[in-house]
Formats: C-alpha cells, sequence, structure tokens
RNA sequence: GGGCAGUUAGCUCAGCGGUAGAGCGGCUCGUUUACACCGAGUUGGUCGGGGGUUCGAUCCCCUCACUGCCCA
C-alpha cells in the first residue's frame, strides 16, 4: 500500500472526481424512478454574472441538500438555469459596445441590437456554471434552462394573455418611476431609498391682488417649480386661513396659480406651505386630482427639463436645473433662505441614479391570490426558514400596489399587445396581421422568473418533482421572487390537482445571510472587497472554501466574510487527510467493521458513544436547516474527540503485539472513519469521495463505488446508552481530566515538552492501573506509577483530581513556587465552594429548586470540600 | 415614523433558565513513530446600560442606547 502526502492536494483530486461524476450521470434526475423526489430549482444567475461568494454560500447549501438528499435514498433533481436579467443585460452589452465600437444601441437598431446580445449571452452566458462545476455543485446539467428558452418565452407571454383575459392585467396613465438614466419605467421593488444630504430652498410666491405678501415653501426641489399648479396648506393651519381659495405668483415661468386646502399637508413641515406639482411627484398627483387641477410635465424622459417658456433652464439636466433655478430666484429676490436637509430620495438599483415620478402610460397587473399567499405561509404550508422573515412578507403583501409590468428595454419578452391605426388593442400571442404593430415595450425580467418553479419542467419531470422540496436564495429578493412565485402557482396552479399543497411551488425556503467584509461593509465591485471565490478555490480547495464558509454561516444572518475561516477548512480538509493516512499506515481498513463490544476499550467506547450523540444532533441540526451546527459538530467531533483524544489514547493498543486488541481499535477507527466521511460528504463532496476511494470503505466492494448514494449512519444503530458504556465515558472523562491537570504540572513546573516526566499516582482506584500506560502516553511521561500510599518528599507539584493525587517526581523542586501554585488554586476552590454553601444554605433554593439540581449542587459542595481538604494538606506539607 | 434582526474574550461567532464556550490572535514550550495546513500548555469576559419576573437570569419580560436590514 503506497504511502499518501502529507498534504491534501485538492487541485489534483477535485477536478478529477467531478468529471468522474458527470460521465456516470449522477447528477441526472430520472423522472421516472420510483424513489421519492427531492428537488430544488436553482435561483437563475445573471447571464452577465461571474460567481460570487454569495453565489458560493447559496449554491454550496443547494448542494448539501441535494447531496444529503441522493444519500437518504432520493431521487434528486437540482435544476440549474440562467435569467436573462433584460434591464442588466441590456446594460451590460451597451457598455462593451460603447467601449469596443463607440455605439449605442440606437445606432445598430433592434433586430441587430438582439442580435449582438445573443452573441454575447452564447459567449459569456455560461461562465457562472463552469464556475459552480468547479465548486463541485451537483446540478442536472442536462436540464439547462434559460428565461429565454424560446417555449420558456411563449409560457411568459401566454401567462399575459391569460392575465388579461382575467381582467387583471390593464394598460393606464398612472404615476410610475421613471429612470432618466436607462429611460424606462420601474416597479416599486427597484427603487432603492437613500438617505441623501441636500438642500431645501425656502422659495417665496406672492399673493396676487395683494403685492408685498408672499407665501414661502419649502422644497428640495426648485427645478420643477415651473410645474407647479397650486400651493396646498393644511384646512386647519391657522396661518394660511385667509389666503384658501386666492391666488399666488409662480416664480418661475411666472404664472397665477390657487391656493388650495387638502389634509394631506403636513403643517409641521417647512412652512406648512406645498408647492403642489402633480407630473413630478406621487402626493402632489393625487392632490392634484383631488382638486381637479392641471397636469404640467417640465421633463424630458432622459431627465433633461422640458421647459421652452423658460430659457434659462430649458435642456439643462435635473440636477444643474436646480442649482440655475436657486440661482434664478435669488436673482428676482424670490429666495428667503437655504438650509441643508437630509431627505430620502428614490435611487434605480439598476443604474444607480435618482428615479424620477412620473405621469405615464404602462402596464399593470393587479396581483390575484395575494390573500391565498398569505394563508399558505401562516398556515406552513410554505415554511420560512428563519421564521421571522415570514414578517416581512406578510407586510409586503398586506400592502401590495398593482405591479408595473412594463419596460422600455429591448432585451426582454415582448408584450403581447398589437395596434392599429389609434385605438385598436388585441393581446394575443401572435400578429392578427399586418397591418397591426406589435407594443415594442418589453416585460419585467420578474414576470418571467415568477414562473421558474414550474416553467423550467417538462410535463413528466413536473409529474414527478413539482412542487420543490426547497428553495435556496437571499432575503432581499423574498418580494422580487419568493412572494410572486407563490402567487404564481397558486393562480396558474401547474401541480397534479388543484389542491393548494400541489400548487405551492416549494414547501421550504432557507433564506441566507449576506455576506460582508471584515469591516460589515456589503461585498461590492465598485468597492473592490470581494474576493474572487476561484482564487479562494485555487488557494484552499472547493471543499476548504464550503466548509469554511458554511461553518461560520449562522442561519439567516449576515457573515462577516474572513479568509482566516477557508484557511480553516482547508486545514479541516488536511486534518481529515492525515488522519486517514494514519489509518492506512496500520494496513488497510475494512469496509463493514465488526465492534465486538466486550473487546472495544473504554476509549473506543467512549468515542463510539460521542459519535452517536454527534449523529443524533446532525440530524436534528439538517432537520432545521442549520448547517453551520453540522459543519461545527462535525469540525468539534472529528478533530478534538476523535484525532486529540481517541487516536492519541488509542496508539497504546494500535502499537500493541496484542493483535485482538489491535484489530479491535482499527476496527473502531474505519467505523467512524466510514461514518465521518459520510456525514462530512454533503459539505465536502470531493474529499470525501477520495478518501472513500482510497480507504476502499464501500461495503458493495464495488471498485468502481461512490460515496455519494451511500446512507448516512444512523443514531443509536449500535445499541449503545448501557450502563457500561456510562461507565467507560466517566472513566475516560476522569482520565482525560487528569492528563490535563498533569500536563498543567509539567508546564508550571517548567518541565520542556521533550523531556519525559514520572508521575506517581496517589490513587485507591483499582480499574486505573490497567489504564497507566495510555495515561502515560498521554502524559508523555517515561513512566505513570500508581501507589496508594505514596507520601511525596516536600516540593513535589501535586494536582489533586478526581482519581487521586498526582505527583510530578522531580528533582530541585522549587517549594516557593510550589506554595504559590497550591494557594492559587486552593483560593480558586475555596471560591467555588463559597458559591455553592450560599447556593445551599439558601432554604428557598433547597426548598424550591428541582431535586435534581440540589443534588447536583449538594456532590459539587461535596467535591470542593474534599478537594479542598487535600489541596490544604499538600500546602501544609510543604514546610 | 413602523417592522425585523443584532449587541457574549483583541477578532469572528456558538450557547439561550442551573459552575461562561470554540476557532483565530497573543504568550510559553515542542520537529515525540498521521498531520508545523501540527501538538501541548497558557492568556483573555461585571455576556451593551437600567429595571422587572424567578430560589436562581447571558438566556424570559419591560425600557433605553447603539449597529444593520426592510417598509413608509
Amino acid at each position: 500500500m503506497s504511502e499518501l502526502s502529507k498534504t491534501y492536494d485538492p487541485a489534483a483530486v477535485e477536478p478529477k472526481w467531478y468529471q468522474h461524476w458527470l460521465e456516470r450521470g449522477y447528477f441526472h434526475a430520472d423522472a421516472t424512478s420510483r424513489k421519492p423526489p427531492f428537488s430544488i430549482v436553482i435561483p437563475p444567475p445573471n447571464i452577465t454574472g461571474v460567481l460570487t461568494l454569495g453565489h458560493v454560500l447559496n449554491n454550496t447549501i443547494q448542494d448539501i441538500l441535494a447531496r444529503r438528499a441522493r444519500m437518504l435514498g432520493h431521487e434528486v433533481l437540482w435544476l440549474p438555469g440562467t435569467d436573462h436579467a433584460g434591464l442588466a443585460t441590456q446594460t451590460a452589452v451597451e457598455k462593451a459596445l460603447r467601449k469596443s465600437e463607440k455605439l449605442t444601441r440606437h445606432d445598430l437598431g433592434r433586430e441587430e441590437f438582439l442580435r449582438r446580445t445573443w452573441e454575447w449571452r452564447e459567449k459569456h452566458g455560461r461562465i457562472i456554471f463552469e464556475q459552480l462545476k468547479r465548486l463541485g455543485c451537483s446540478c442536472d446539467w442536462e436540464r439547462e434552462r434559460f428565461t429565454f428558452d424560446a417555449d420558456y418565452t411563449r409560457a411568459v407571454q401566454q401567462v399575459f394573455v391569460d392575465l388579461y383575459a382575467k381582467g387583471l392585467i390593464y394598460r393606464g396613465r398612472r404615476m410610475i418611476n421613471w429612470d432618466p438614466a436607462a429611460r424606462t419605467a420601474l416597479s416599486d421593488e427597484e427603487v432603492i431609498p437613500t438617505r441623501q444630504k441636500s438642500t431645501l430652498y425656502f422659495a417665496r410666491y406672492e399673493i396676487v391682488d395683494e403685492r408685498g405678501r408672499f407665501m414661502e415653501v419649502a422644497t428640495t426641489r426648485p427645478e420643477t417649480i415651473m410645474a407647479d399648479t397650486a400651493l396646498a396648506v393644511h384646512p386647519k393651519d391657522a396661518r394660511y386661513q385667509d389666503l384658501i381659495g386666492r391666488r399666488a405668483w409662480r416664480p418661475l415661468a411666472r404664472e397665477q396659480i390657487p391656493v388650495v386646502a387638502d389634509e394631506a399637508i403636513d403643517p409641521e413641515f417647512g412652512t406648512g406651505v406645498l408647492k403642489v406639482t402633480p407630473a413630478h411627484d406621487k402626493v402632489d398627483f393625487e392632490i392634484g386630482q383631488r382638486h381637479k387641477l392641471p397636469v404640467i410635465d417640465v421633463l424630458h424622459p432622459d431627465g433633461r427639463i422640458n421647459c421652452p417658456a423658460l430659457p434659462e433652464l430649458d435642456g439643462l439636466d435635473r440636477f444643474e436645473a436646480r442649482q440655475k433655478a436657486a440661482e434664478l430666484l435669488a436673482e428676482r429676490g424670490l429666495l428667503a433662505k437655504e438650509e441643508p436637509y437630509e431627505n430620502s430620495v428614490g435611487f434605480s438599483e439598476r443604474a444607480g441614479v435618482p428615479i424620477e415620478p412620473r405621469l405615464s402610460e404602462q402596464w399593470f397587473l393587479r396581483y390575484p391570490k395575494t390573500e391565498e399567499a398569505l394563508a399558505v405561509v401562516r398556515e406552513n404550508l410554505v415554511r420560512f426558514f428563519p421564521a421571522h422573515w415570514e414578517k416581512t412578507y406578510e407586510q409586503w403583501l398586506t400592502n401590495i400596489q398593482d405591479w408595473c409590468i412594463s419596460r422600455q428595454v429591448w432585451w426582454g419578452h415582448r408584450i403581447p399587445a398589437w395596434y392599429r391605426a389609434n385605438a385598436d388593442v388585441r393581446i394575443q400571442l401572435d400578429s392578427p396581421g399586418p397591418e397591426w404593430t406589435q407594443d415594442p415595450d418589453t416585460l419585467d425580467t420578474w414576470f418571467s422568473s415568477w414562473l421558474w418553479a414550474y416553467e423550467t419542467m417538462d410535463a413528466p419531470t413536473r409529474a414527478k418533482f413539482y412542487p420543490t422540496s426547497v428553495l435556496v436564495t437571499a432575503p432581499d429578493i423574498i418580494f422580487f421572487w419568493v412572494a410572486r412565485m407563490i402567487i404564481a402557482g397558486l393562480e396558474f396552479q401547474p401541480g397534479k390537482t388543484r389542491r393548494m399543497e400541489d400548487n405551492i411551488p416549494f414547501r421550504d425556503v432557507f433564506f441566507t445571510g449576506l455576506i460582508r467584509d471584515r469591516s460589515g461593509r456589503k461585498m461590492s465591485k465598485s468597492l473592490g472587497n470581494s474576493p474572487d471565490p476561484l482564487e479562494l478555490i485555487a488557494k484552499y480547495g472547493a471543499d476548504g472554501l464550503r466548509f469554511g464558509l458554511l461553518r461560520i454561516a449562522p442561519s439567516g444572518q449576515d457573515i462577516r466574510f474572513d479568509e482566516k475561516q477557508i484557511e480553516e477548512g482547508r486545514n479541516f480538509a488536511t486534518k481529515l487527510w492525515n488522519a486517514a493516512r494514519f489509518r492506512r499506515m496500520h494496513g488497510p481498513s475494512e469496509a463493514s467493521p465488526h465492534l465486538r463490544k466486550n473487546s472495544l476499550s473504554i476509549y473506543a467506547l467512549e468515542v463510539l458513544s460521542r459519535l452517536d450523540d454527534s449523529i443524533y444532533e446532525i440530524d436534528q441540526a439538517y432537520r432545521e436547516h442549520r448547517f453551520n451546527e453540522v459543519a461545527q459538530r462535525l469540525y468539534v467531533f472529528f478533530w478534538s474527540d476523535y484525532c486529540d483524544w481517541f487516536i492519541e489514547a488509542a496508539k497504546t493498543d494500535i502499537f500493541s503485539e496484542d493483535e485482538r486488541r489491535k484489530r479491535s481499535v482499527l476496527a473502531v477507527m474505519d467505523h467512524v472513519l466510514s461514518a465521518v466521511l459520510r456525514l462530512l460528504h454533503p459539505f465536502m463532496p470531493h474529499i470525501t469521495e477520495e478518501l472513500w476511494a482510497l480507504l476502499a470503505l464501500d461495503r458493495s466492494g464495488n471498485a468502481d463505488a461512490t460515496i455519494q448514494f451511500t446512507a448516512p449512519p444512523k443514531a443509536g444503530a449500535l445499541g449503545f446508552g448501557n450502563p457500561g458504556v456510562r461507565e467507560a465515558r466517566e472513566r475516560v472523562a476522569s482520565v482525560y481530566e487528569m492528563v490535563q491537570s498533569g500536563r498543567n504540572l509539567r508546564a508550571e513546573a517548567g518541565v520542556q515538552s521533550k523531556e519525559k516526566g514520572r508521575f506517581v499516582l496517589r490513587s485507591s482506584e483499582d480499574w486505573i492501573a490497567e489504564e497507566l500506560p495510555t495515561i502515560s502516553r498521554l502524559l508523555n511521561a517515561e513512566e505513570v506509577a500508581r501507589d496508594p500510599d505514596y507520601h511525596p518528599p516536600a516540593g513535589v507539584p501535586v494536582s489533586v483530581t478526581r482519581l487521586g493525587e498526582l505527583h510530578l517526581i522531580m528533582t530541585g523542586g522549587d517549594k516557593e513556587a510550589e506554595r504559590a501554585r497550591l494557594e492559587k488554586e486552593i483560593s480558586k476552590c475555596e471560591e467555588d465552594l463559597r458559591t455553592v454553601d450560599a447556593k445551599l444554605s439558601n432554604s428557598s433554593f433547597v426548598d424550591r429548586a428541582p431535586a435534581p439540581v440540589v443534588e447536583e449542587h449538594r456532590r459539587r459542595q461535596t467535591e470542593f470540600a474534599d478537594r479542598r481538604v487535600q489541596l490544604t494538606r499538600a500546602r501544609d506539607a510543604l514546610s
């Protein structure tokens, strides 16, 4: 048997296995399988996307779920695909065009631009899949889908037609969010309210018929004064009672406008007077409707001022115009003052520029099934992890507004509306005839993604795998995607029957946290604080990255990323590798190790029962999607319980001449390694597969075996929990505790690690005799002798343990140092004792606390008291 | 303004009614026959402030402060 190298080389191992898995078709989901189904649809990355740490987190979790389900005997479908991402892609392609050919999309024309975008998609649109493969993701690549596939597109348009027929989609002229950079309408969800430092301008509007009397208006937007069609005050505002119903002069593009009274005005804000600009503000528009005010639009679609009546501003960009308007007011003595001000401005999610509320003709959807969508979550047909996101979901659904679904974007699903002459409209998939022209607009990308959970599946796939088992996503798209998919499922009923549980798109929704940098900032391209996952994979391996990241990813909380933690993931892989390497040095493993209970050492019983506890807790954690806990349990069990303690203790048997004991301990090692590899496989698929093969742990005996479909170990399978195991655990705990005290004695006494020390244990426990070689090994001692009647010479360092006094034999011990050390221990012990005494002398504690708790305190009291006696005696013996 | 999270060792985070934990970092040893991507020891915390409930509170309740996110 060839020896393994000292360090694990993921770069050599990982791609090899991934290729092998693909060749064997392990990730392919069989819709005709009789196994129970388990399915996940990937949150489709944008075709412009490259792998980020967020993707790594999200897709690793999906991979863990998929792989665990395969091991548990499910037929697993993890369906991959990409999103055409209308505006994002269009912007990216336009940027590339501008750079390479100095052209805009308008220079190319719609048809040519779309051709170029398809070209771009063919070239770049699958990069992220190659990256996911490097990460080890077990997607069914034969089922890859794209929201712009021909049949998917047709389905999206059909949904539009159907919803129109039901009267849920309508076309209307309403206030919408306008992105002047991208020149398109946006939905409310795409507008990000942002705190901003700005200026509050106090403009003076002179009262008509009363020269010299002014109304002052506080506004952040003087550039829209030309669009004012009224001033408004609160009807009960005492300051302005006599002005209601009169007229004032608009200071720019001078005209008379009425002063109206409206409940919507906040008398506390500014001067209590609002300039009403119905074309450029949502609230103003509503006030305008109530008072039948005219609507004057003074903005071009690109955000420049459109006001020939005021040549000084006409054609200026809106922000330049703001400055200029203030100057004009000042020149005319109509600017009372300026104040710094902080307000909230809506920014476009994509373009990052302030949006303009704008009156515009667009298509809208009146959301169906909102009550039902609330109910399925409330009644746990869909479960959220963590559950607190239900509140956010509920809040959105209960305040829901109609969805503006049309976009003035070329790269998207064309709206299936056809126009003839001016008034004729038809809603259907194909052109009604040559004289009809199609609506030039496209649909919001999310209007296609909301069908993703089932429109990606053909009929047999859907029959087997819909509804999906779990959705893994980030909470920032809870409205954009999660809520809308639930609505779509309930409305379009793609399930086997019309029952709700057959039509919800997923049973569980797991929300990941956001990954932040060490100082808590969001990862972003512009900050350059986002590490490249591929570089991390090159440095630490995909398994190291996956494990390191998952171990620090608490459920639903943000994650502070620190490369150190990925390094720990890599280190854990190396530890695993070396533990396997050590096992191999002692001969071939057995795939079905036989554990004879009577021949197991107490250390074996202890580690096996700890393994059993770990399996139980891991099962529990998986059930609640607490992945970090699964990782942490495995880490602690394997590194600390198994490697640091068990293997070190077991070396007595491993290196012994006693073949029976040796075989027994090797069997335990095989058992533990097999279990840990299977438990760990979902997190670290490559190294576990590699070691499964190297150690030949597969029971099938098949040389070509894979760990992927092997059942994980079951808790309680060894039938532990009997008194013998309990006793073994107690003994081992006391041995390990004594070893720690002994090591501490060595260090305190300045015995160097390389020096072997000698100990004498004064203990009346007979069973300990058998364990002395192991204790001696763990203490790195030349000898640990047992002597129940040992009387040490003064100055010998001693440690009081549950098993008796442990003496470190050394010459030239420092009496004073030893005294000081003992004093310290005594005072610590006395402190503990005082705490317990205080509790036990409190009668209400003794009366009211549960009996086992009181008993435990009594036990502690005795223990501490005994300990103090022994420590004191040791100290007194010094003089 | 409303809602939701969070505040525990220098850092990143567990714990969530009965003696405060891990990893990293710091310090001291060590190349002992798996592993220096390692081992041993050690250092380090009035568990954000203030009230309350309880025999007992880091954990439950109230309140305040700060941080982050979502919605107005």
